[in-house]
Parts: C-alpha cells; structure tokens; sequence
DNA sequence: CATGAATGAGTATTCATTCAT
DNA sequence: GATGAATGAATACTCATTCAT
C-alpha cells in the first residue's frame, strides 16, 4: 500500500477532495449563512462534482455541522487544557478570553450561523435542522461554556471573585468575544483587544479609587 | 384626521389589516426566521388575504425591516429620553439596561433575526437584502447603540467611568443584555436580571477589598 | 355569487386548471408509468405553471392516485349496482365481464401503472408510495374484486357455478381483462371481446358433446 | 474448454463474479423493480466493486435483460419439450400449466417488472429500455406465449378445444398463472394449485350436468 | 480484471410575487 | 382595497456511468 500522499483523493495540491469540499463550504456558510448558501456554489468554489459532496457529507446539514466540529475542535480542546490547568483562577480566565479572541477572528461568521441555526442553544427555533441535529450544538455549545464556567466557579469557589452567576457570566463572556469579532474590533492585535475585555470583565467600568 | 372608527381598513376588533398583518408577521418571524418565515404562514394569522399583505408592503423584506422599526421605536424613544437625561452616568446606565432588559424580553427573537439578517451590523452579508436596507438597519442600530455609547462616553469624561472604550463597552452592553434574553436567564423578574447585568458591567467579576 | 360557469379557475375551454391537470397527468402516466412521468412534463402537457400542480395536489403520489380514484369512480358505482342488482350470477358475470372491458380499454394502461405501484396488491414492496397510501390502493382493489366476488360466490351458492374457489377466479377475471386490454386484444369491439372472455371463463375451452 | 476450478473469476465460493452480480440483481429487482433498484445496493449484495458491473454488463437496463433470459431459459426449454412432445392437447396443458406455475413461484416478481418495463409486449411505453432492447423482450414474451399458443391450436384442430381464439387463451393462461404467483394464491402446493387453474381453464366455472 | 472515487444530468418540491376579479 | 389562483425561478438531492489506479 501506498503512502498518505498517495492515497485515493488526495489531490495534486495535496488537499483531499474532503478537504477542498470543507474549504468550500466554510467560505459559503460564512459568507451567506445557511439558508443562502447554496450547495451549488460550494462545489463551484471546491472546484468538484456536486455528487462528490454527497459522498462525503450526507447532506448539506451534515456538512454544516461537521464543519463547525472540525473547525472548532482544536480550540475546545485548548479550552479544555486551559481550564484544567494549574494556574489561579484569573489568569486562566484571561487565557480563556485570549483563546476566544483568536478563534473567533477566523471564524465569528461560521458560529454565528451556527448560534442561529441552532436558535438560542437549544430553544425550539427557527431552522430546519433535525431536532436530534440540534440537541448536538447543544451538547458542543454547552461543553465550551461550560468549560468557562467552571474556572469562574473555581474562582469563586477560592475568593478570586464575586457577585456573579457563574453560567451567567460564561456567557455574557462568549456573548462579548463573539461580539467584538463580529464587529470588527478586534483589529490586527487579537491580545490587545483580548484584554481589554478582560479588564472590563474582571473589573467593570467603574472607576476605581485609587487609594 | 379621521377617527379611527373611520379609518380604511378598520376592522371589527378595531385592529386595520395592516395592524393584523404585522401582528402576525411578528409571531411567525420570530418564530420562524426571516428565511422559514412564509407569507402564508403570515396571511393565515393574520386572516387575511396574500394580496392584501402586498398591498401594505411592498415585500417579505420591508415587512420585516417596518416591523423592527415599529416594535422598536417606542423603546428608542424611551431610550433616546433617559440617553439626554439628567442624571449621572452610572444611574442612567442602569436605567438603559433595566430599558433593554424589558425590552428584549419581547423581541430578543426577532432581534436577533435581525441582527443575523444584517449579518454584523454592515459588514457585507449573507441576507438577500438589499444592500440599501442593510444600511437602513445599521443606521438605526447605529443610533441606539450611539446613545448608549454617549451616557458612557459622559461617565468617563466625568470620572465615573474608566479604562474602556465607550464604543465597545456600548455594544458589549447590547450584546450580554440580548444573550440573557434569549438564553432565557431573564426570566420573571427582568428587574432582578437587569441588576445583576449592571453590577457585572459596572463592578466587574473581581471580587473586591469591602475596606 | 356566480354559476358555476364563471367559477374561478374555469378556463375558456370550459375545464378547472385542476382538470387540465389531471388530463394531462393521466396522459403522462399511462405513457410513462409514475417513475418516468415528471412533473414538468405533465405542467407542459396541461399547459400551467409547475406550482399549479402543488396547489391542487400534495405531491406526484397523491395526484397519480386522485387521477386513479376520480377514473375509477364511476365503474366502481356501476359495477357496484350490477353486483347487488336482481339478475342471476351468470348474467351478472357477463354484465361485469362487460363494464371491466369497457373500463379498461380506457384505463388499462393507467391501472397497469398503479398494480405496478402497489406491487401486488399488499405485498411489501417497489415503490416509493408511502405504505399509508398504498393500504388505500388495495383498499380499492380489495372492494373492486370483491364484488366479482361476491357474485361468484352468490352463483356457487344457488348452484350456478361450481368447482372454483371464488376469490382467485375473481381475480382471474380481473387480470385476464386487463390483460387484453393490455396486449390490444379488445380492439374496435369492446362487447364482442367481453362475450370472448366470458364464454372461455364460463364453460372453458374444452370442447363440450354437443348431445 | 477449460474446466470451472479454473474459469477467470471464479471464487472460493465456486460462482463467478459475474454468477454473484446475477444473484444479487435478481434479488434487487424482484424486491424493489427496475427504477428504484440501484447499482449500489446490487454491488453491495454482490460483494463486489461498481466497476465489475459495467465490465460484465454494459449497463443496468442489459444487466436486467441477461438476468431475466438466464432465469428463463431452463423453462423455456422444457417449456418447448412439452409442446414439442406426443402428448395429446389437454395433458400438454396441463403439463404446461404446472411449468408456467412452477416458475413463477420463483419469478413471478422479476417477470411482473419486465413486463412492466416493457410495456405491454410491445405497445410503445413507458420504460427507459431502447425500442431494440424492448424488442428482444417482445421476441422472448412471444416465443414462450407461442408454444401455448400452438398446444391450443392443435387442441382445437383435433377437436379436444372448442370456441376459443388460441393467442387469446394463450395470454389468458399466462396472466392467470402470474396472477396467481403474485397474489400469493400459489401457496405451499404448487401443483394442486396448478390443477385448479388448469381445472377453471379447461372447463370453465359453470356448473356442469352430471349426467 | 477489480475497484470505488468522481461526476453531473435529471427531478420533485417550495414559496415570494403578481394580477385579474 | 381585498383576495387567492396562478406562476416559475430556485435548490437539495439521487444515481447510473466513467476511468484512473
């Protein structure tokens, strides 16, 4: 048997049609959401047969989905790291906004759409996705906040922090993040802008004495 | 002017077609999304026939955007008052937030359809609106968020705020406000959940010296 | 409100859209079957709009099998009526033996295609029909045959009849109708051809003493 | 000729992969009829590669053609014996009655969508399958109904059949025969089933006098 | 010969919009 | 103004067939 570089559908540009078809397809979903992206023009922008698609990927649903997954798979398990981790409570959280400053300069769009389609996280909703679809974002959602949480619980667990609800906070934390990608504030320096929220997170607006 | 009684289109219920038309639309956009949103789905609502909602709109897309804008501007206004306001800063904020909170316990949904539809707030998008009506709905996003950006903007001027950008902080505002909303953290006391928002945006998470 | 003759939809020529649709499918189907008939071809042949056809019937399924109940209507009443009518069995049998032949130099080619659908009138099987709508066709068939053999059974009680059991040579009957109208047997004289059959059925092909 | 142990192909198992595909395709069709049977789910069962379909057979429709004529040919050839033998006309039917239900107990399916596919024996149709393709069925389907045909004939040269037209009851007695296989009536006993068909056939259904 | 990844022509169905009444 | 029948552009998905390995 041949090496990986030879393998079936490995292309000459060395990406597998599986791969040029993801490439495709995030660029698509990104740019026009779900509803409008049209599978037509992700083989278009993959460069493949339309019936390719349908070898890879059950349906454009399932494509969606295991996009955001693979996507997304590499910062969860930073996530994870990071919250498992050693350090005190506020620097973990710190680590935390910086992860989620850089994932989501590439991709807001994507999870937006995603955010969307699965309407509210777990609300009965707007999109078209089967409902055993949707309990999936779910699980994937709630294990990302779920991650956030447990540091600011640690936190407040030690005496690093107060006065909040823990899930509340988690997600106010993505919701802001999310927000600053979305809006194009984050700028060429993903760190600078990361802890700016950091410190609005950690310590409100308000000014402090500084006695 | 006439009284209503006498107003074209005046039904029995007192409500005009037009009034009924949007009635429904709000249910079944909010439920729906634009995209799964059908008109007829709107005309069976709102009783009424599928001409008769072209007659008032000139399409699903203006439907919407009128639909924003209606369910909207009572809050704009009150926003807009307390905005130019005496009070200092910090009070106003709270007011603002206690505003939207009430708010979006209303509309989250069909903001946050919105929101996807205009795709980041005038970034260039995934809707099939046209690219004149997205700018229709940054204008107005625009100016709400403008006046939230002003009451901070105040607070820093006059030493009650500090360390953040006016501008990101406002958004941020909007974007934790609108997540509690639809995550359903608001629940029966929005009041309560306003608090709780405003202490986190005001004091940070950091739990502080009570000397 | 107005006549009938100037209800909606009633074209010029006098017939509903809905009309012209089933005309146009019942030509379609007979020629091709219900795989190879397509839609468009059917909205070409009615000369109507491919979503005229989905205001009037949920799918292809379910037209094809209006076009088939609404065809059969009328034979089945008629059948019906001679079934329970006053006359002895054989004549009845020649009576229905002619109502079959005549029905099916029309309609042979139709109810090929939906025995082909509903592969064997209740076995599990080839076609896509949903297993709820197949149950209606056999519904049907079962009531058709039923009655064919409702009479042979009547003829086997009073003595008429003898030597078969009356379910298979009912269906007996039924198919070697159907098949010659089938293979063009029947031709210009549809009572000659029915006297044909029911001669070969009634007293076989052997040759009898004429003693 | 070179012997079967080493025929191209030929497996452990001892069939060729050509006998496999053959196999599978008969299943394939008879459960599921020409259109919704895919090359797919063929090869699947045939545990073998798509590529070896199309090396052994040019295509689906020839595919289906070589399966039915194997299946057929050992019937049509004792088929010819009977008709061919010295028996006199009544016993040859009988005999033949008898094959034909043999036979179709284990093909009635796959007979039943040939015969949907081409549509009447003939008649111009519905099928895919090319006019030359349909033809060749034409020439099979007419060949076997000859050989009845002719046993009826020579039964009513010499006087053993009366009143009937021999290419008539010819069909008659296959459409019966089918019917019954398909229909399930055939059940445990082929051969008591076959009497009672032969029984209805030569006699009829009319009560006979005794003396 | 055997294989199966790649392909794209073909099809049912949806739904915003129009317009004659 | 009110209505809803008619329309067709748009789109996800299937599956027979090819061909490079």
């Amino acid at each position: 048997m041949r090496g990986v570089l030879s393998d079936p559908a490995v292309c000459a540009e060395g990406r597998t049609k599986r791969q040029q078809i993801l490439d495709a397809a995030y660029q698509v979903f990104s740019r026009k959401g779900f509803h409008r992206a049209t599978v037509d023009e992700i083989v278009a922008l993959a460069d493949t047969g339309k019936g390719t698609v349908y070898n890879y990927f059950v349906n454009k649903e399932r494509l969606f989905y295991i996009l955001v997954r693979e996507r997304s798979a590499p910062f969860e398990a930073a996530l994870a790291e990071v919250a498992a981790g050693p350090e005190d409570s506020p620097t973990k959280l710190r680590k935390i906004i910086r992860l989620f400053t850089k994932f989501f300069v590439d991709n807001a769009d994507l999870w937006r759409v995603m955010i969307h389609e699965m309407r509210g996280v777990g609300a009965e909703g707007h999109s078209k996705l089967a409902p055993q679809q949707r309990e999936k974002y779910r699980e994937d959602m709630v294990r990302i906040v779920g991650d956030v949480e447990k540091v600011i619980r640690d936190g407040l667990a030690k005496g690093a922090f107060a006065g909040c609800d823990p899930k509340i906070a988690a997600y106010s934390l993505l919701s802001v993040v999310l927000m600053m990608a979305f809006q194009g504030f984050v700028g060429d320096d993903p760190e600078a802008a990361a802890e700016r929220v950091a410190d609005m997170f950690l310590h409100g607006i308000t000014k402090r004495d500084p006695g």
